[in-house]
RNA sequence: GCCUAGGUGGUGGAACUGGUAGACACGCAGGACUUAAAAUCCUGUGACCCUCAAAGGUCGUGCGGGUUCGAUUCCCGCUCUAGGUACCA
C-alpha cells in the first residue's frame, strides 16, 4: 500500500474531533504547560502559508510536552472584533457579525486540515457577549480603582473615597491626572456628589478626560499611539492629525515603573524587551521651574541634565504650551499668534520630515532664572513637543544641539558652562571637564553638581529630581461600531457604571455603520438606546486591543458565567509558559497586556507578576514573486511572446507578475499559463532547453504580486505532514524567510521513507518483532536525544535534519523492527501528527493514544549507556562528533588513550586514525 | 543619528560552552531500473593545485587587525543587510 496522505489525513483529522482527543482538563496530579499562539484577526483572505508557521512550532512543543507528561493547555480563539469587518460592513450593509462569522468558519477550516492540537472545546471570540461582558467587567473594576504609589499597586476607589472623608488627598501619593489641588476632609465632606466624582474621575484607572488624541478623519475615529506609524494611521495609512477630546483613557502610566522591572524577568527576545523599553522610554532628570516676575506662575521644563542649568540662556515652549496666550506681550501677539496656528496646520507627518529649518517666535515675556534670577526670554517653537515632559525645556545652547541651532539662528547668547566643551561649531554635550560660569558649582564634577544643584533647588522650591516617562496614557475609546460597548452612562453630564447585574451591556442594532449626521458615533444610531430608558449611553466602543489584552485568563475557564476565570482555574494554569507570535506587536498587544495582567493581580485574583514567561517571535515568511518576461516591440507595446528568463537580455521586455502555482523550480507550467489569464490564451514562448525558466524576487506576501501561497494548496498536493515538517526545515523559527517550495520534495521523500520503513518492497505491510541490533539502537537513540534537545531549545529545522538522517540510517539497515519503529513514531508525532497516528494504529495501539498517552520514550530506560559513547575531541569540554550529546567519562577514557599512546587503534569500534596533541594535551581524536 | 539582530558553497541552512567548517536538504552531473517518462535507488558535488589512479597539498565562514597550540565562534576597528526608533530636552 503506497502512502496516501489526503485518505490518512481526513481520517484522523475525523477521528480526533469526534472523540474529543485534545480535550483538556486541569489536572492538579500533573504538571501543567500553557503553550498559547497569538490569536487571529479572522480577515476575509484567509490564511496563507505564512500564518500557521508560528502555530506549527507551538503545536510541536505542545505535543512534546504532553509526551513529556504534561497538562498542556494549548488553545485558539478569535480577536474578532476589529476594523475590516467594520468597513466591509459600510460598503456591504453586511452586519460585521455575519462577515466575521463567515471568515471564523473559513479559519477554522484551515487550522483543521494542517492538523492541531487545539482544545476547541475552549475556544473563545472577543466579539461574543459572553466573552466581552468580561472585557467590560474588567473596564468596570479599572473604572473603581486608583493607583497607590506607596503601596505600589492599585486599590478600591472605595478606599480612595475614605481617605479623601478622612483626611483629604494631601498624603496621598497616586497616579492622577496633573491638574489636581490639594484639599482636605473638612472640604471633601461639603462637596456635592457631582464635585466629588469630578474629582475622583482624575483617580480612576480608567478616566474621562478632554486630551489631545490622535484623529483619524478617514477612519472617524481615535488612534492610540501605537496605532500611529511615521503619522499615519497603522490601518490604511490615512493621515493623522491632533484634536482636543473627551476620551476615555487607561492610567497605564501608573504602571511603567512595573513595566520596566518586569521586563527583566521574562524570558523574551533581546530586540522585543529593548521596543518595550523605548516605548517605556524612563529618564532621570530633574523638573526646574522657572518663576515669572509679577505673576504666581512658574514655568516648569523637565531636564536630564540639570548640570548644565547656568548655561540656560532662555526657555523654549511647545505651540500647544497652555499659557501662551497669556504670557505673549501685546507687541509680539501677532507673530505668536501666526506661529502657533501655523503649527497647528502642520501635520505630525510634516513636522517630522522638516527637523531641519529652525524656527520660532519670541513671546515677549521673561522668565526668572531659578539660580542667577537673571531675566530669561521665553521663545516657542515646535521643535518642543508638548506630549513630552512638561512641553517646556530650558534651553541650554551650549550642551545641545537643537537649541545650538535655535541660538545660533534668532542670536541668543551661548555660555559655555565646562572648561572642556568645545562649543565653535556645534553644541558639546560632554559630562568631563570643570564646570565654568556656574557659581555654585563651578569646579565640581558631574556627580557632585547634579546633587548640590537638586538639593539647592529643592530648598528653594524650584525644583526636583524626577523620572519622567515617555509613555502616554492610553486612549480607550474608538468612535467606531464593531467594538465592545464601553459599559457606562452619563448622569448630569458625567460618567456612571451601569449595574454588573446588566452586563454585557449588548451591542444595540444600528441601521448603518456610519458616524451619525451630527458627527456621534455609529451608536448614535441606536435607537432608544438608554439605561434605564433613561441615561444616555457612552456612544464609543473599546479599541481592538481591548479584548486581547486577559484572553490567555478566558482560554482557562471558557465557559464561566461567574467571573472571568474562576479561582481553581486560574491557580492551576496560572500563566503562559510559551507564547508564540509575531514581534508587530511588541508596544501594543504585549504592553497592553501585561498592564491588565498586573491590574488584575493587584485586584487579587491571580499572582503573577508577568503574563508571558517565554516569548518567541516567528519570523515572518515572505512571497517569491515569479516574472515571465514579455517581449515588448518597437514602439514599447507588448507582445504576445514571453521569452525565457535566460535568454531575456537578447529581447526588449517586460516583466510580468505570473501566479506562483503555476511555477516549479522556476519552470513555467506553458498549459496552466494559457488559463492564467484569457490574454495569454495564445501566449507563445522562447523557450531555453526546451523549458520556459521564470525570474524571481523576494517581496511581501500579498494578492496582487500572485505570490500567496494557501495552505490548503500545499496540503492538496503534499499533505499537512509534509507541510508541518517543511515549515519547520525552513530554516530557524525567528528568522525571517522567503517561501519557497524548492525543498518540499526532499520533506515529502522523508515521511514516504517513514512510511516505507513499515513496508516491504510490494508495498505490504512488514514489521518484525526480532531484537534490534546495536546499530539500530543507535540511530533511535540519537533523535529521541535531538529531538528532545532541539525542541527544548526551539531549534525544529534541526531536528528535521536529524529525522531524515535516522531514517536513512534505518533504511540501509533495512531495519523494520518494531523495538525501533514504534518510539520513532513517538518522537516524530509532534511534527507528522498524521502518518504517526496511521502507523501506530496499524501497530495494533489503541487510536489516538499517541498524541493523548505519556510514552516513556523519553526516559532514561531507553538510554542506552557506555557502549554508544565515543569521545571525538577531548579538551576539558568534549565533542562528540559521532554520537550526539551523550555523556561519557572523559577521564576514563583520556586516561586509556594516554596509557596506551602507541597502540590505540580504536575506540569503541571506530577506528583512530590520528591522535592531535598540543602540548602533551590530547586534542582530538580523528576516527 | 541611536538601539537590536545578522553576513558561512549555486540555494535554504548545520556547526549547542573556541576543537575535522559546509551536517541535512534542494539544485546540478553521472549511473541503475524502464520501450520511454514519472517515481524510486546508487555515486559525485566549496574553490584551486597535483595525480592514470590511490593519496596528498593550498586557500576558504563580509573586510582589516588581535588573543590562542587552534577562531564561523572571543576582543578591537570597519563595512554591508534587515528590523525597530527618533527634534524625547
Amino acid at each position: 500500500m503506497v502512502y496516501n496522505h489526503q485518505d490518512i489525513e481526513k481520517k484522523w483529522q475525523r477521528f480526533w474531533a469526534e472523540n474529543d482527543i485534545y480535550r483538556t482538563e486541569a489536572d492538579p496530579s500533573k504538571p501543567k504547560y500553557y503553550v498559547l499562539d497569538m490569536f487571529p484577526y479572522p480577515s476575509g483572505a484567509g490564511l496563507h502559508v505564512g500564518h500557521p508557521l508560528g502555530y506549527i512550532a507551538s503545536d510541536i512543543v505542545s505535543r512534546y510536552k504532553r509526551l513529556k507528561g504534561f497538562n498542556v493547555l494549548h488553545p485558539m480563539g478569535y480577536d474578532s472584533f476589529g476594523l475590516p469587518a467594520e468597513q466591509y460592513a459600510i460598503q456591504t450593509g453586511q452586519h460585521p457579525a455575519v462577515t466575521t462569522e463567515e471568515n471564523i468558519n473559513r479559519y477554522k477550516e484551515q487550522l483543521d486540515r494542517i492538523g492541531f492540537s487545539y482544545d476547541w472545546n475552549r475556544e473563545v471570540r472577543t466579539s461574543s457577549p459572553q466573552y466581552y461582558k468580561w472585557t467590560q467587567w474588567i473596564f468596570m473594576q479599572l473604572f473603581n480603582s486608583w493607583y497607590n504609589h506607596d503601596e505600589d499597586k492599585a486599590e478600591s476607589i472605595d478606599k480612595l473615597i475614605e481617605i479623601f472623608s478622612r483626611e483629604g488627598n494631601k498624603k496621598i501619593n497616586a497616579a492622577c491626572d496633573d491638574d489636581i489641588e490639594l484639599f482636605d476632609a473638612f472640604f471633601w465632606n461639603k462637596l456635592r456628589e457631582e464635585q466629588k466624582q469630578e474629582i475622583l474621575l482624575k483617580y480612576r484607572l480608567a478616566y474621562l478626560k478632554e486630551s489631545t488624541v490622535n484623529w483619524c478623519a478617514q477612519l472617524g475615529t481615535v488612534l492610540a499611539n501605537d496605532e500611529v506609524v511615521n503619522g499615519v494611521s497603522e490601518r490604511g495609512g490615512y493621515p493623522v492629525e491632533q484634536k482636543k477630546m473627551m476620551q476615555w483613557s487607561l492610567r497605564i502610566t501608573a504602571y511603567a515603573e512595573r513595566l520596566l522591572q518586569g521586563l527583566n524577568e521574562v524570558d523574551w527576545p533581546e530586540p522585543l524587551i529593548e521596543m518595550q523599553r523605548n516605548w517605556i522610554g524612563r529618564s532621570e532628570g530633574a523638573k526646574v521651574r522657572f518663576p515669572i516676575p509679577d505673576t504666581d506662575k512658574k514655568i516648569e521644563v523637565f531636564t536630564t541634565r540639570v548640570d548644565t542649568i547656568y548655561g540656560a540662556s532662555f526657555l523654549v515652549l511647545a505651540p500647544e504650551h497652555e499659557w501662551i496666550s497669556q504670557l505673549t506681550t501685546i507687541s509680539q501677539k501677532e507673530e505668536i499668534e501666526a506661529y502657533v496656528a501655523a503649527a497647528g496646520k502642520k501635520s505630525e507627518l510634516d513636522r517630522m520630515a522638516d527637523t531641519k529649518t529652525v524656527s520660532g517666535a519670541f513671546t515677549g515675556a521673561y522668565a526668572e532664572h531659578p539660580l542667577t534670577g537673571k531675566r530669561v526670554p521665553i521663545w516657542i517653537s515646535d521643535y518642543v513637543l508638548a506630549s513630552y515632559g512638561t512641553g517646556a525645556v530650558m534651553a541650554v545652547p551650549s550642551g545641545d544641539q537643537r537649541d545650538y541651532l535655535f541660538a545660533k539662528h534668532f542670536d541668543l547668547p551661548i555660555v559655555a558652562i565646562s572648561d572642556a566643551q568645545d562649543i565653535s561649531e556645534q553644541a558639546d554635550d560632554t559630562k568631563k571637564g570643570k564646570y565654568i560660569n556656574s557659581d555654585i558649582i563651578n569646579g565640581m564634577s558631574y556627580q557632585k553638581a547634579v546633587a548640590t544643584l537638586v538639593s539647592t533647588l529643592e530648598e528653594k522650591g524650584l525644583g526636583e529630581a524626577t523620572i519622567n516617562y515617555r509613555m502616554r496614557d492610553a486612549i480607550f475609546g474608538r468612535q467606531r461600531y464593531w467594538g465592545e460597548p464601553v459599559p457606562v452612562y452619563f448622569k448630569n453630564n458625567l460618567p456612571y457604571l451601569i449595574d454588573e447585574k446588566d452586563l454585557p451591556l449588548l451591542l444595540p442594532e444600528v441601521d448603518k455603520y456610519l458616524p451619525t449626521e451630527s458627527g456621534e458615533p455609529p451608536l448614535g444610531r441606536a435607537e432608544n438606546w438608554k439605561y434605564k430608558g433613561e441615561f444616555e449611553y457612552e456612544k464609543s466602543t473599546m479599541p481592538g486591543w481591548a479584548g486581547s489584552s486577559w484572553y490567555w485568563f478566558r482560554y482557562m475557564d471558557p465557559k464561566n458565567t461567574e467571573s472571568f476565570a474562576s479561582e481553581e482555574a486560574i491557580k492551576y494554569w496560572k500563566d503562559v509558559d510559551l507564547y508564540i507570535g509575531g514581534s508587530e506587536h511588541a508596544t501594543g498587544h504585549l504592553l497592553y497586556s501585561r498592564f491588565w495582567n498586573k491590574f488584575l493581580k493587584d485586584l487579587g485574583f491571580h499572582n503573577e507578576e508577568e503574563p508571558f514567561k517565554k516569548l518567541i517571535n516567528q519570523g515572518m515568511i515572505q512571497g517569491v514573486s515569479s516574472f515571465v518576461y514579455r517581449i515588448v516591440d518597437e514602439e514599447g507595446v507588448g507582445t504576445n511572446k514571453f521569452v525565457s528568463f535566460g535568454l531575456k537580455d537578447q529581447y526588449r521586455t517586460t516583466p510580468i507578475h505570473v501566479d506562483v502555482n503555476i511555477v516549479h523550480h522556476d519552470k513555467l507550467d506553458l498549459e496552466k499559463f494559457k488559463n492564467f489569464r484569457p490574454e495569454f490564451k495564445e501566449a507563445e514562448f522562447i523557450l531555453e532547453g526546451g523549458e520556459y525558466i521564470c525570474g524571481h524576487e523576494v517581496e511581501k506576501m500579498s494578492k496582487s504580486k500572485y505570490n500567496v501561497v494557501n495552505p490548503d494548496d500545499i496540503i492538496e498536493q503534499y499533505g499537512a505532514d509534509t507541510l508541518r515538517v517543511y515549515e519547520m526545515f525552513l530554516g530557524p523559527l525567528e528568522q525571517a524567510k522567503p517561501w519557497n517550495t524548492n525543498g518540499i520534495d526532499g520533506v515529502n521523500r522523508f515521511l514516504r521513507r517513514v512510511w516505507a520503513l513499515f513496508h516491504d518492497q510490494d508495498g505490504k505491510w512488514a514489521v518484525s518483532d526480532a531484537e534490534p541490533t546495536k546499530q539500530e539502537m543507535k540511530s533511535l537513540h540519537k533523535i529521541i536525544h535531538k529531538v528532545e534537545e532541539d525542541i527544548e531549545r526551539f531549534s525544529f529545522n534541526t531536528s528535521v535534519s536529524a529525522f531524515m538522517i535516522c531514517v536513512n540510517e534505518l533504511t540501509e539497515q533495512k531495519c523494520n523492527k518494531r523495538a525501533i519503529l514504534e518510539p520513532l513514531l513517538v518522537v516524530l508525532q509532534p511534527y507528522a501528527p498524521h502518518i504517526t497516528e496511521e502507523l501506530w494504529a496499524k501497530l495494533g495501539h489503541e487510536p489516538g493514544t499517541i498524541s493523548q498517552a505519556v510514552y516513556p520514550v523519553f526516559e532514561s530506560k531507553y538510554l542506552v549507556e557506555d557502549e554508544f559513547n565515543y569521545p571525538v575531541s577531548i579538551n576539558g569540554k568534549l565533542r562528540t562528533n559521532i554520537l550526539m550529546g551523550l555523556d561519557w567519562d572523559q577521564q576514563k577514557v583520556e586516561e586509556t588513550v594516554l596509557a596506551n599512546k602507541d597502540i590505540v587503534k580504536h575506540i569503541g569500534d571506530k577506528k583512530v586514525k590520528k591522535i592531535i596533541f598540543v602540548k602533551g594535551r590530547i586534542v582530538n581524536l580523528v576516527v
